[in-house]
DNA sequence: TATGAATGAGCCTTCATTCAT
DNA sequence: CATGAATGAAGGCTCATTCAT
């Protein structure tokens, strides 16, 4: 026989491997385009290239379909992250910056990123979903930025700031990013956007101007 | 006919036209807590005591009444705003901090912040929603936060800083405390809350310390 | 006003108080019919003349009418048969003859005997509906059927019979009838058909000749 | 090839002929026990250790399926049971009851017997089945009865009574015990459980009470 | 104007059946 | 022959919207 019928075998194989991730995309991407009510599970099917019954033989209910994006989508890079900085030896204010810059490449302008917008959106009706965020993203992050800060101040680079609010100062312009790219961006004209990359370095420039330790003016 | 006839007919009238107000301030509870789409209007209407059949006779659909809840409940104070920062005659500095405390107070606060979230999450499926929103919210806000800081500037408090990305550097944290309020808050056990007051505070400092015009390092 | 204005008004009204009872009527005829599962809830309410969604203003879903229309159909007539019983004052061959012509034109020929061919066939499904029945119908027709035989061993004109098995004796031919009638009839040809009057007479003489006292052969 | 090869060839081969066999057992089980309905497919495969699509090897459909349970699982015993009956030569009275017992022991308290509930419940929606049934149960038992009775008349050993309802005398308690059996007992408490041999014993005496000759009263 | 019974389009989910391997 | 992934028609249920009163 020839290899010409070993290739549909193949494809079907691979296919049934594939399957959850090509939905699971499907899913992510739709989900926080159009929300979690507004999207049909027979669109999810379709994007993925599948009929309805299909995803119903990978999920078994669109919630759990919900839940799995979520999940699957925020595993975490934060091990990775965690060595990074520890293998840092250059200053912490360069740290900083590098930190926000690599957040934005691998996480604020990849798909991930749509997730924190679908939870911020979707969280009160599925606390679970908020439950698992905060363990898998919130928490690792918090602690990843307070090591960092708290290696600022260990190096006398920082004045001893309020490390509890300080690292919401860092939180909140990833969230505003992420909320603005997902929700005003898609709609309104361009008059008003904003470029990423700069207001990083914008906000950056601002924050650590702040905690810098420095001679009293 | 007496008395105690009119009294119902008055009530009644007033009530009336309180209506639309009642059911605007049902809605937003409504849509803020559980999103567009898993609010039914039945319930809107039940808060706001009246039946189902009695909200469409005031809206037309549910989808005009979200459009109505963000009309009417964004009625900006931004002209009450620019004329007590017209008549602010302290430093730069002050204004700032007592702005962010001042919207926190006004809006971040009061039921109006729903109507942010809201927006954030919704304004996919309703891009006349971001329209209104940018309209009415983020370009009036821009411009009175880029007024306050070219202030700073123009007394030459501020360093020449990148106005663009400032005003959003102010921005960020408001959007970031409404986000965090709403969405993981109330679903989320309460270790890692935030105090609102304090956060603005730090972040106000951090901010402005970077913003302020100092004495080269 | 003139009344023609009422009548719509009291015609609605009516039917608002009539819909469950129409719908259980509707319900009843297809559930005997068809089954459980093979009966559409949209056809019981077109049966019933409405709507599919006004069905489930009534009952929330399928299961719970099915079971609404066992546990209003099975009012037990009971209390009132008890009674005939109590007034009765023939011999009991009369009475048990009486009772049984009694059932079937009560209970046999009527659509009430079809809730019994249902819960015969799909108790197993709904364990609930047979704990219904055996409370509401199978306990209670046991007792009347006991007590009237135990007044003909009372009054010496039955022999002392297993009153345990006896009652089931009469039972029998009470549930073979029914599950004849809704089963093998109406699916076959006409050729064995049973003529129920006349088939509880021989029945009932059987019986009787069987439990009345008489003279050693 | 070496003998171990052929082993499971052959224990292949026996298994392929089986198959039906265990299909329609493992089909009976289930139909028996959940109805047509609520029995999937797949299960029965399961049951039979066979995957889903193999099953429709065997049988083009579910109501195939169904059909074929009910026509080899009624292969009557008749003619067999007529050789019996042929070959007796005690009193009817005996006869009777051994029919009776030798019913329950062969069929009654088989899986024989779920046949009959099966055909008792889903034959409104299989005309065929219950003309299968018909053609294969119930005419074949009624003229053995029918001939059984025939017997004890001619012998002078029974009244002269109406044949056509005396056969479903015999039939009724039959169909009694099964429908109970399959019905209300296995959702049911036990306090009201029925002992089929002694019910059986004391119907039989009942009406053979009734059916024997004997001096008038 | 206010009511709430009624509607029916729409969506999630199931499962008998098919078919490529 | 056997498998099990894929299909898609069918049906239960929801809820925005209508309209007779």
């Amino acid at each position: 026989m020839p290899a010409s019928n070993e290739i549909p075998a193949v494809r079907r194989a691979r296919r049934k491997e594939a399957r959850p991730g090509e939905l699971l995309s499907a899913a992510l991407d739709l989900f926080v385009e159009r929300g979690f009510a507004a999207t049909r599970v027979e669109e999810v099917a379709q994007h993925a290239g599948v009929s309805k019954g299909t995803l119903f033989l990978y999920f078994p209910s669109k919630e759990e379909l919900f839940k799995a994006v979520v999940r699957e989508t925020i595993a975490g890079r934060f091990t990775e992250w965690n060595e990074e900085i520890g293998r840092f030896d250059g200053n912490t204010d360069s740290l900083v910056r590098q930190l926000m810059h690599s957040w934005w490449e691998r996480v604020g302008q990849t798909k991930a990123a749509g997730i924190t917008k679908l939870v911020m959106s979707e969280a009160c009706l599925f606390p679970e979903i908020a439950t698992i965020y905060q363990h898998e993203v919130i928490t690792p992050g918090h602690q990843l930025i307070r090591r960092v800060l708290q290696r600022g101040i260990d190096r006398g680079e920082f004045r001893p700031i309020d490390l509890d609010h300080a690292v919401y100062s860092l939180i909140a312009p990833m969230i505003f990013l992420i909320m603005w790219k997902y929700s005003l961006a898609p709609c309104c004209p361009h008059n008003e956007s904003i470029d990423p990359e700069r207001f990083i370095d914008s906000q950056a420039s601002l924050l650590l101007e702040g905690m810098l330790q420095r001679p009293a003016r």
